[in-house]
DNA sequence: GGAAAAATTGACTTATACGTAAAAGTCAAA
DNA sequence: TTTGACTTTTACGTATAAGTCAATTTTTCC
């Protein structure tokens, strides 16, 4: 159970180049093995590779996505930093609930053009 | 109540530039009306406008709002593209539900940064 | 051990959504 | 009529997040 995955198995499974992998590693996301020149990805690497892309799907950029991982990886000592980040980490989450609610209201415009179509599409039918 | 804005209202109220508003105009998603050249924005351009702030919140491109605002406009009367639109309509909204996943799953993590956080105060805290 | 397949690297390119700069026009108040 | 605040157009620039390409390795498989 503790495998390597070659970057071509991750690129496949998540749908993404080998070009992005590589990407996010001299961006500092990832850093996995070597054995010679080529990328030995374990799973912990596979883990943080999904946890990145979604971070990308919800519109946090490759910056913030690194100062998370900064977190986990090494949490400030100092009270000061701790409170910064914080602040950080609240700004954030209320950019999301946002988000969410702009979400929630696009969804009800969706589901209006889709009824309104099906009216339409009635309308057409009875003509037809 | 009847009134007009200007677009400096408007880049106020919004917090846009006017690039961005000519911009949008640009790709076709307003028409302002003209008192010779300085464009006038009626509430209905407003409301217009908020909407496509709200459609590139939510990661709709410049062309996606543009095919909603066009439904709304001048609805397709043909059944074929009817139904190719609501298939559109059925996919992206597969996309924000899963979007919407992908937010309370990232809300969640940063609870749990939050959280070490307050730990780690409490540590620091309880030793000065 | 040698060919084919896979992986690496670096440089360059791309798409999207605007930003910025320059140069000039508009318009109301002082 | 001058000032100052806006506004317009055109054109080029920029940031982000990769994609593309070509020239090498490296690895794998028989």
């Amino acid at each position: 159970m503790n495998r390597f995955y070659t970057i071509t198995e991750l690129t496949r499974e998540f749908g993404i180049s080998t070009r992005t992998l590589r990407f996010y590693e001299d961006e500092g996301l990832i850093q996995p093995e070597r054995r010679g020149r080529t990328r030995l990805y374990r799973s912990a690497d596979r883990h943080l590779i999904q946890e990145i892309l979604r971070g990308r799907r919800v519109g946090l950029s490759i910056a913030e996505i690194r100062e998370i991982i900064q977190v986990y990886k090494d949490p400030p000592g100092e009270a000061g930093q701790l409170r910064l980040l914080m602040r950080k980490v609240e700004e954030k989450r209320e950019e999301l609930r946002q988000k969410r609610k702009d979400i929630d209201d696009t969804l009800v415009e969706l589901d209006n053009i889709e009824d309104s179509c099906l009216a339409r599409l009635a309308e057409i039918g009875v003509r037809t």
